[in-house]
DNA sequence: CGCTACTTTGATATTTTTCAATCTTGGTGG
DNA sequence: CCACCAAGATTGAAAAATATCAAAGTAGCG
């Protein structure tokens, strides 16, 4: 029923521009900011890299699919991903977009959980399973890094869940710009828009809403004076006060 | 304007009944069974047994708040818990109910992310933080355990917000009740009823309903067959095919 | 045995979903 | 370089569902 394409492979075996892996998540012990910051440091990347290639995919190329044997860990170094679950009826629920930064594809149990597909074009550290799983048994200092990030995407995925939780579809969308923004905060400190690289359907399937309830909210955001449209993909908040009153989980 | 009852202590010094604590989760590598089950040995639960202590709480007591300090970590060894995110308004979204074998307040980066209730009378190991992380650094095996519970974990939560991205009262608590029902064949494989130790209220936080639609919900299933009270907390599944095409995800 | 907290049930109002049609935009190829 | 095409986005009107408000019914606990 579901449509099955093969999981795409363009393996690129050019030199990487970092010295390795970069994790981000926010500290798992007490720390002053709850903002991601780079898990790794040098060293610890060094070793990752000895394990990892780097793999690059177009857009709308899958990584991988739900159900299949779960061989490759990733880490993004550029672009977007998303994660979703496909059901019989053809409709999807989005359960992550995946940034530079984070990993993709190690909660599965053997198997995948989720589908992967590149939203923009993306670059990405992969690690065979068996590889990452017998570095991190001989390597606890990562596996510890390994574990703050888990944490730190579990209280995503929570985070996620209370905006679900939500019932008014412009209270989602003013969290989920907010998402969005934190993490354009952590790559940089730069005021600029807010970048949507994903289409209006993947957010209502990230929010459990119709794509129409989605492009109406926007309108009613934009109508308010809340936000505004530099064009389909860049939004700026516009009130922050009334923005920020709205995203407050209510 | 959150009420905030103080955190109840009740240490109880008495002998373990087990060699240690009880971790369940489902294998992080490839293996037959995704069901949850014993992720320690007896020796790595004797190892984390030295830095924890056993703690009792009575039905309704707080283990811990949002933002406060995370000192502690606690693995429940018996009974139930939720935890949740109360919100200025008045409202709380439940973002996981807790069982034997689950572990809580790992999650806090420095802080507890949530308020931890419990909702029977519930006893738990309890692990300084502190404790704990020097443990699992100097620990690489049972580090890994912990990865995997928190894989799992992270699975758990994308699965409660696939549950609550439906858009359908009937649909979330059939998922909800599944849920439930996987819990409870791990513990036994006894066919009995599936036990609601939460109230309305919680299972309608934590489904992003009103209680009102819980309580009807639960009405409409049980009228159509589907699902029969033995008394209010008790629920047996009765016509298991139209239960299940109502959980399947849609 | 009575109180209190939790549940159920009813009627109404609000929202969003649906269904359908139109409009944009980005990319392709002539 | 421009026109065209297809995927994505917007908008409107009607229908369905849940939220809300209000009141009455249960059950558990001391």
């Amino acid at each position: 029923m579901v449509r099955r394409p093969p999981t795409t492979k363009y393996v690129r075996s050019y030199r990487p521009a970092r010295a390795g892996p970069l994790i981000a998540a926010a500290p798992f012990m007490r720390c002053d900011s709850t903002l991601p910051a780079p898990l790794l440091n040098a060293e610890e990347a060094a070793r990752l890299a000895l394990i990892a290639s780097i793999i690059s995919f177009p857009k709308g190329a899958w990584l991988y699919h739900e159900g299949d044997e779960a061989d490759f860990v990733y880490n993004v170094i550029e672009g977007e991903v998303k994660t979703f679950c496909a059901f019989s009826s053809g409709r999807r629920r989005v359960t992550a977009f995946v940034f530079p930064g984070d990993l993709m594809g190690l909660a599965g149990n053997g198997r995948y959980i989720s589908t992967a597909q590149a939203i923009t074009p993306v670059t990405a550290y992969r690690f065979p399973l068996r590889s990452l799983d017998d570095l991190l048994r001989s390597d606890s200092q990562l596996e510890h890094r390994f574990l703050c990030k888990v944490c730190h995407d579990l209280r995503a995925a929570q985070s996620h869940a209370i905006t679900l939780g939500r019932r008014d579809a412009r209270g989602k969308i003013a969290m989920f710009l907010r998402e969005l923004e934190v993490n354009h905060v952590a790559e940089s400190n730069v005021a600029r828009p807010i970048f949507l690289p994903m289409t209006r359907s993947d957010v209502a399937d990230y929010l459990g809403l119709s794509l129409e309830a989605v492009s109406r909210s926007f309108r009613k955001l934009e109508d308010s004076g809340i936000i505004r449209f530099d064009d389909r993909r860049d939004v700026r908040i516009v009130d922050r006060a009334r923005f920020e009153k709205l995203a407050v989980a209510l």
